[in-house]
DNA sequence: GCTATCGTCGTAAACGTTTACGGAATAGAA
DNA sequence: TTCTATTCCGTAAACGTTTACGACGATAGC
């Protein structure tokens, strides 16, 4: 069932044959449909491996995401956004494949491995921090990739980022007009470009806001239920308790839910609690039901696909070509969590 | 930097060069150790395409998802169940790459594209339905291919299941030991295996504990959230509602939480709620902490890979050779959110 | 000293595809 | 008719790797 079986049963060359089935110009309607049709008839499709290592292309994207993160984040996230990169790559016959990378590993090793075997075209990753070796080490080699969320230095990569500048303000804006003056912010690790991001427009926008900034107030806790928990018992041990908490990361504000409803306390009524992240299916199925932020991660998945694929060489000229690098808006979903007025 | 540059490099044939980093014996010791050096220092890396036309093997096994699962279930039952499935294949140098299927393309083909084209060495399909035409299309051309979850036929490819009887039995034992005598179920397509063999189980055990059967406390929702909330207020609705409720698929207990709170009931007082599913982050972290059950899903995923492994020619000596189906056993994790006597 | 064995390595053929190149047939122009 | 341009197709090389085969030298057995 290769290419030469279907010449020889066909009684055309296998030259022909191939011309036939990759639309080169050069060969007679008849011969093409006639091609065509013995292909689909046979069930032949050409070899992976043969065409690559002729073309020196594999058709094949890696997304590269950490266990560590698939545990400690919104699985979904990555699903919807995978979903938005494979569908763009498809409409290129690229295939997206995910790789799991498990924690011990190291990452660029990972990255390595797939740039040296030419397991991929491109790659997309899904985190990176301050001092991330990777991303140097794939300019360097001129190897095409993509980043979700940008990086420190801004770098010379396309990427695709969402907009916690705006978010931040919206969400201050929100709950100072409700009258909170302590408001916290619990975020994961700083070393992650995100978190770091966060703590400072979080800053800014108290001090826009006339508000005092208590360092007291910004907790670092793990991403997940456990995290959420154990921040919402520290606050709850202060001498002066914060009357609105800022949960970036929506899996911990579970923790919290939790946390408070062991209290006897209440969520949007004893304490105001918003999310700075994307609006998860579980959001307004939650008691009381969680005000975040909604984004069209599908859309965002395929966006960050076009601009990998603006990137690649085979495929700038239908992208322009030019470097994107975009920041995406949020949009506020106010529920219950935080709707309250103090006092 | 092919082979043909390094053995350039080394002075040395690039028949040796493979051999010497293959492992094969018949080559100097003192020969290899260079070699070896030479590929490190250099950072070469047999190109995949090359390697995989020679031998006919990608080392790439492929993992099918479709969105409408990872929309409509439990994405981190996948991430953790691919996490052991990865993590076991990598020690034989084979990739576990992660197929997305958008819910409108037929599967058979993504499946026979996959195969013809040889995309991968071998499959794992997540889910099937009684009528899949995938089963037989890879038995038939006997090409490798392992399931989660058992087909009807039982078929005579590798799976691993859980073993719902013996939940569905320790979860009616444990309600009726309450005091439960209506107890319901909420389950989703029955065209899924798991969704008919849960309702069996259902009947059978509660025939087994001298309860009626009632049909109408059976119901077929989504299996998200807003399934649940919807087959919840339908039990409210009803004019002898149920006491207890079973959701096999845990996202749907989030909406029946919910529904249950915004009639101001209480799950684990007014109504009890017990989950068939693996047990979740989320599940310690609500309100009140939700029963259901336990296993180790990472385990569960390496040992699909053993057992897809025992049935490929390449690997199959170093396993066996059986066919390796296994049925998991739960663990009962009781929480608040059924623990209650009745009356 | 001749042959057989062994360890080591080089040579070259394959794997399935794409594509540069050239050739044959046809059509159009003179 | 002859020359040229065009259309279509066949031939063969190339991609990077693995491996069957043979060759070579050294060692051992006789």
């Amino acid at each position: 069932m290769g290419i030469k079986e279907l010449a020889r049963h066909l009684n055309i060359s296998i030259g022909t044959v191939s011309r036939a089935l990759n639309g080169h110009p050069e060969v007679n309607a008849e011969t093409r449909k006639r091609v065509l049709e013995a292909a689909a008839a046979l069930g032949y499709a050409p070899d992976q491996a043969g065409r690559s290592l002729r073309q020196g292309t594999l058709n094949v994207v890696a997304l590269l995401l950490s266990t560590d993160l698939t545990s400690k984040t919104d699985t979904m996230f990555f699903m919807e956004l995978s979903r938005g990169i494979q569908d763009q790559f498809a409409e290129h016959g690229l295939d997206l494949v995910i790789h799991l990378n498990k924690p011990g590993l190291n990452m660029l090793d990972r990255v390595k491995r797939i740039v040296e075997r030419r397991q991929a075209d491109a790659l997309i990753l899904a985190e990176t921090r301050d001092d991330d070796p990777r991303l140097d080490y794939l300019a360097g080699r001129g190897f095409p990739f993509a980043t979700m969320g940008r990086s420190w230095s801004g770098g010379s990569h396309p990427w695709m980022d969402l907009d916690f500048d705006s978010a931040m303000r919206a969400a201050i804006d929100r709950l100072a007009g409700f009258g909170h003056r302590r408001v916290a912010l619990v975020t994961g690790d700083p070393g992650y470009r995100l978190d770091s991001m966060l703590q400072d427009a979080y800053r800014r926008e108290l001090i826009g806001h006339g508000l005092a900034v208590d360092e007291a107030l910004m907790i670092k806790a793990d991403t997940h239920e456990e995290g959420g928990y154990k921040a919402m018992t520290d606050f709850l041990a202060m001498a002066e308790p914060p009357t609105a908490v800022i949960f970036p990361h929506y899996r911990a504000v579970v923790g919290a839910y939790a946390c408070l409803s062991e209290a006897g306390l209440q969520p949007g009524r004893d304490v105001a609690i918003l999310s700075c992240s994307a609006d998860t299916a579980i959001a307004p199925f939650m008691a009381p039901p969680l005000t975040c932020f909604r984004i069209d991660l599908y859309g965002l998945g395929r966006r960050l696909a076009e601009a990998l694929l603006a990137s690649m060489p085979r495929f700038a000229e239908g992208y322009g070509g030019a470097l994107v690098q975009e920041i995406w808006p949020w949009e506020l979903v106010g529920r219950d969590s935080d709707g309250f007025h103090v006092r």
